[in-house]
DNA sequence: GCCCTGACCTGGG
DNA sequence: TCCCAGGCCAGGG
């Protein structure tokens, strides 16, 4: 496949690998990135086949920092701890201090 | 090849 | 950060 034609997966892979460590982001601003704004499901969607790829999930979460994709971990709070090992603090499947680990994807190009 | 589901977002009430 | 409805599109049965 040429560049032009990489999937939509490929491309949200990318982006995700460069979360810098201790910030997140959202779908939504990942789909918005990638010029498809109105796909942020097909963002989800495509984390779902990136557990073999090296793709730092746990750090891409919903616009209001809730973990709604914890359940695709192993175990109840996998997730959780992940973002917790690296000094996010998360209560009850909700990041706090949203705004300030929000990582935002233009803001790195 | 149809029907359903889903790690979401936005806008209006 | 409520509630409800609509839109987006890929994959599996």
């Amino acid at each position: 496949m040429k560049p032009e034609t990489v999937s939509f997966y490929d491309k949200v892979y990318q982006v995700a690998r460069q979360i810098p460590f201790g910030r997140v982001t959202s779908y939504g601003a990942i789909a918005t990135f990638l010029g498809a704004a109105k796909s942020a499901r097909m963002v989800g969607y495509a984390m779902n086949g990136s557990h073999n790829k090296d793709v730092p999930a746990h750090r891409v979460v919903n616009r209001k920092g809730l973990l709604t994709g914890k359940h695709h971990f192993d175990g109840t709070n996998l997730m959780q701890q992940l973002l917790e090992s690296e000094g996010i603090q998360v209560i009850d499947n909700q990041i706090q201090d949203f705004d300030s680990v929000f990582w935002e994807p233009r803001k790195a190009l």
